[in-house]
DNA sequence: CAGCGAACTTGTCAATGGTAAGATTCGGCC
DNA sequence: GGCCGAATCTTACCATTGACAAGTTCGCTG
């Protein structure tokens, strides 16, 4: 990472990335400006246009770098779903800013190519791990659906909040796999 | 419902929140605008604020209605969970302008007591339901998130649209329901 | 060292959310 | 019927935003 020298910022679409997935995960996917992250980076508010052309050029960016690391952390879980199934929590409550963007296709170019092919990677490595828990094969891809219902629901639950009034918000990778467990325990 | 008579537009709260609901649903959470909205309904930018205060007030008041209606969505399902199940996913895809507002409470007010209500409401006929389809007893609390976390995952990936390239997309209830099916018979 | 392209800036525009102050209408009460 | 307060809606204004156009600075290469 290059030092800032007054005119060129050196990383500039490093930074602004990072301040967005920041922010999201902080406030929402709203409460934030392009201008703001501007600021942030100490640039003038027209710069990141130039690396991301608008707004839905940023999120197509974050979308595009989120599914690769999704696949990664996917991918370093193993095979058991048990273990699958938690990453996939935890990636969501630990890079919420990626995620939340990532399954909210209309705030950017969903068929971005490089978006595509992340998301591509890491629903084969899901698929993969959700065959572990599958019993009968004709009924295969519905149980295969409803193992990534469940661990994206949960997901999606804890972070909108919904399961705080339980202990579950607490920690909720745990919890996420303590559910899998009692779920599909043999 | 009045007739607009020039100045007073008789009925716009509610016609502003119907645009609401609808625009949402239409195309997303973040391309509609309250002045939009307004010049929907025929009445000028200001007048939506008289009623709701800000645009957190608007998708509160969505919320509220929106789970209100959920609640009664699920209670008209029955007890078993097969069919409280269904009922949530059919909310879900059938009237997504509320849905995307309700889990989302980083858009409204979410400590309102009208939402808090419905929410209270929806989540107790929910979990009546899950207790069907609940083994152990001493499981019951895990199997229940898990039971919330299938329905609502599946509604949550149908909507972002991660579940088009399956023929799940094409017809998410029916999906729904046989996935609940094979998970869950005995 | 010339110039060429990438990176960034300044300037501008229409649109938005929000607020304040004023106009109009409604409903109830005499 | 007529008056008055309150609810409803309008006009006017402001700061902020996303997007775009045109100009400026910088690094690199020949």
């Amino acid at each position: 990472m290059r030092e800032i020298n007054g005119y060129h910022h050196g990383n500039l679409r490093r930074a602004i990335i990072d301040a967005a997935v920041e922010a999201i995960a902080d406030s929402g996917a709203a409460t934030w400006s392009l201008r703001e992250l501007a600021r942030r980076a100490g640039v003038s508010h027209a710069a990141p246009a130039h690396h991301f052309g608008d707004k839905a050029g940023l999120l197509t960016a974050v979308a595009a770098e989120g599914y690769a690391l999704f696949a990664d952390a996917l991918a370093a879980a193993g095979d058991d779903f048990l273990e699958v199934g938690t990453a996939y929590v935890r990636f969501a409550t630990e890079h919420r800013g990626y995620f939340e963007v990532m399954f909210r296709p209309a705030l950017y170019r969903a068929d971005d190519p490089e978006v595509a092919a992340g998301r591509a990677a890491a629903s084969a490595i899901l698929a993969r791990g959700a065959r572990t828990v599958v019993g009968d094969p004709g009924r295969a891809p519905m149980m295969e659906i409803a193992a990534w219902s469940i661990v994206h629901g949960f997901a999606e639950l804890w972070l909108s909040g919904a399961l705080r009034d339980d202990d579950v918000g607490t920690s909720p990778v745990p919890a996420a796999r303590e559910m899998l467990r009692v779920m599909y325990e043999r």
